[in-house]
DNA sequence: AGAAATAATATGTATAGACATAATATCGCC
DNA sequence: GGCGATATTATGTCTATACATATTATTTCT
């Protein structure tokens, strides 16, 4: 019908980004002036400007317009998989053991990395070690603390076929949390877990979930050696 | 006014999908039922939901409609910042310091790892190794590939000065590229330029772009032991 | 001059209506 | 029953218009 799609435009300011001809620091024409040459409606023009300014390319305020940012942040996006869809995707067959699994007080460690109010004082946790597969080989450490207040049933619940996440994922409604990659050299016990020689560099994710204020699941995945997350730019 | 933005129905969407009211799996009401029952247009529901969809939390499909994943892919996104800016925001100062610079042939282990017409045959490209500081102390080692061919200028640029990742932000275009995380033991020369034990664990990331299929440049980052990136979900 | 009130403006968003598109369901035919 | 053509349907998108909102520019007042 009109050919101007949202796409359109996007493509057209994406290229006039990097041909520069509109240049790092410069303001851009106004949505209405756009629409106008590109011969489209305005709400078009903001859709294709609006994902642009999301994805750090343009900086955009109301009155003060648009503008290339000179230092562009970009932004990334990569999918967190459940550890099995991860391992499938490499082509590997999944296994999963449960190594330990006991109810203890909350570590110190784990309170001071958590916000005020996200246990109550002297709560028990849900203490669990389990080992992800790739075939035969060790893939993953995973060590996870769970507050059974915030997941009901897990304390019932059966843990050596499915994985703790995977209980989680489909039993409790996470409002947000956060995760940090990192690097650590394996310890004995890991090493002994993953197989693999003591003070080998592992790939660390921490992830955290909470549920408003209250934390659902902490959890520590080690992985062996060699492990590379992918994400695309 | 209608005082119903997308916000609100998203929230409201969300909320149905926290509370289970839309369970995994089963298939929500149509975009005009929701825009009826809401009080709004379906171009309101329509944004709502279209972006909780490209989040992971919902499948929309052309006269299938929208679903509850049961699996729910949750994608993270991060930003990727200029190292001199994520040290600043850790509150350091940043510092910088060009240890080697060489013209050399592509290295053949460089080859493998792109894709086929990535470079021309017998391409000759900038090998640098550089050290970013926070405060005194080593914070990341640099070593980087750039392709003088999609980078004009590289080769006279000052890179005494400014980071190669800077000068190719600003003086370069690219269109895609590819990012990946890892973690390995810190060899006996990086060990020596981050100033840490040989063999610790460093957090590395290995980061490639393009110009269309051409390589611009392609570096690891190695960051000394302790480094963590952060996201939010 | 400096501060406070006011006007102007670009983006942000809502709406109703229309058509496009992809995927599914149904019907007719062999 | 199986297959292919056709109808149906839910989402995807564009348009024109209107109003909201944040921010900047201007004017007015002291």
């Amino acid at each position: 019908m009109s050919s101007i799609t949202w796409q359109t435009v996007q493509a057209e300011a994406l290229r006039r980004i990097r041909t520069r001809e509109w240049p790092p620091g410069s303001r851009i024409p106004d949505e209405a002036v756009l629409a106008a040459e590109l011969g489209c409606a305005r709400a078009t023009v903001n859709r294709a400007l609006r994902e642009l300014a999301e994805a750090g390319l343009l900086e955009r305020r109301r009155k003060a317009g648009t503008r290339v940012p000179l230092n562009p942040v970009r932004k990334a996006t990569f999918e967190v998989p459940i550890i099995r869809q991860d391992i499938e995707g490499r082509g590997l067959v999944p296994g999963y053991r449960l190594l330990t699994r006991a109810v203890e007080p909350a570590p110190a460690a784990l309170l001071a990395s958590l916000p005020a109010g996200s246990l109550p004082p002297g709560a028990q946790l849900l203490r669990l070690r389990a080992l992800h597969l790739a075939g035969d080989a060790p893939f993953c450490l995973e060590e996870r603390w769970v507050n059974p207040l915030t997941a009901p049933g897990i304390l019932v619940a059966d843990l050596d076929g499915i994985s703790a996440n995977e209980w989680l994922v489909q039993n409790t409604s996470f409002t947000g949390g956060d995760i940090a990659f990192g690097a650590t050299n394996a310890d004995a016990e890991t090493a002994a877990a993953l197989d693999c020689p003591p003070g080998a560099s592992l790939f660390v994710i921490d992830r955290m979930t909470r549920a408003g204020e209250a934390l659902i699941t902490s959890v520590r995945l080690s992985y062996a050696p060699g492990y590379q997350m992918q994400a695309v730019i």
